[in-house]
DNA sequence: CACTTAACCGGACTGCGGTCCAGTTCTGTT
DNA sequence: AACAGAACTGGACCGCAGTCCGGTTAAGTG
């Protein structure tokens, strides 16, 4: 809680082969020696196997490891914990998502108006974290790092960016925030399974959300 | 993740002695026995005494089971989880903020106009979450419950109750969450500390917030 | 191509959360 | 007061996250 933190590199997100980070700006990567490059991928791949057969709450990072036939040690000192796993799989799905807002077509892509961006990006997200829902709650298990994470760092860009062009007048960044929470994956999920509403609903109520915080004063 | 759930009966809450829970509706408490009530009593006193000399985080279960004399099993045969501790402990600091905004001077309680209360109510939970930060970090370590604690229910009628006071136009539900996700003290903490922020510009950010919100059409 | 060194590897080890169940203690009933 | 059964108790037990460190291997240097 309160921890020097030992030593941790820090490198969470260092791609390997075909893996294409440029989108989610990371840091700078130290680049992989060979062998941990090719280890870090088998682990990706077994991973990913085994949530899909067993769901990702009944993978155990021992059993990545004897699955990737790896010691235990090489998957924790790539990933730092179980949390900087499912980060790292979820990654690979947050990029689709990423792409269509930074580089597809209407009504999410750049060559729409920001209003309308602003408006099908709630809808865009809610749908996303649904399908991807399990991975999404297991890897914000940590939420402390949810908020450092580059995935939320960039949604967050691109909400403070739109509502710039938009002249939407207020604290930008706390505004950014706000909305992002409503777009939460707990929060979604409590709401559709919990509560009963529908998605409809929730898009309903985005809609509203960003024509309030959005419009210019 | 998906499991049939054993027994755990459900009891988390059950008021011992002086403990007031009337305010949290627990919706049934089925009385605890006498000899249970006094171990209850008695883990939350040394699980806050451990906390209080060490940090929260580094409080284990068994700890408190043997501090308090009591076999571990008891411990979790009581709260359930180690969320469920924590969130016992935290219930009672809850009470304050609650009798606070239900039955306080203005301009938080009954007394003031409903918009002056809701303006008020964003720095009163901002405030409190952050007097209590590792309290509140550790027990919403688990999610998914606390979009169903007690806590955050009442807060959540609340805010409803004062806006439909205000005649805000929309989903008042979902305005309700918008306005409640704003204030979660991982956001908060992460501006703060993170980022840098001011307690002064939250405040600022949630004030203009409910002036957008809140407002009738 | 030999050599140095930094990085990586694996698996034994620790501590904790959570479960289980045989034995005990309370509470309501007659 | 005696009894039956429900509720509680405690500690042994399990599996997993995360650490540690002696041995190994890859990448720069001459």
């Amino acid at each position: 809680m309160t921890e020097p933190l030992p030593l941790l590199p820090a490198q969470a997100e260092p791609p390997s082969g075909q893996v294409d980070l440029t989108l989610t700006q990371t840091e700078e990567q130290p680049r992989l020696r060979a062998d941990a490059a090719r280890n870090r991928t088998r682990l990706l791949e077994v991973a990913a196997e085994l949530a899909a057969e067993r769901g990702i709450g009944n993978v155990s990072m021992e059993a990545v490891a004897t699955a990737a036939k790896v010691g235990k040690g090489t998957v924790f000192r790539r990933f730092g914990d179980r949390a900087g796993l499912m980060l790292a799989l979820l990654d690979h799905h947050e990029q689709q998502l990423q792409a269509a807002f930074l580089m597809g077509p209407p009504p999410l892509g750049p060559d729409a108006p920001a209003a309308e961006r602003l408006r099908a990006f709630g809808p865009a997200v809610l749908r996303h974290e649904r399908a991807h829902r399990d991975l999404y709650v297991a890897a914000h298990a940590d939420l402390a790092r949810h908020y450092l994470s580059p995935a939320n760092h960039l949604r967050l860009g691109h909400l403070a960016l739109l509502l710039r062009q938009l002249k939407a007048p207020g604290d930008i960044e706390l505004i950014a925030h706000t909305l992002l929470g409503y777009l939460s994956t707990l929060l979604a999920d409590h709401l559709l399974t919990e509560r009963g509403m529908s998605m409809e609903r929730l898009e309903a109520g985005w809609y509203d959300l960003v024509e309030r915080l959005g419009a210019a004063a």
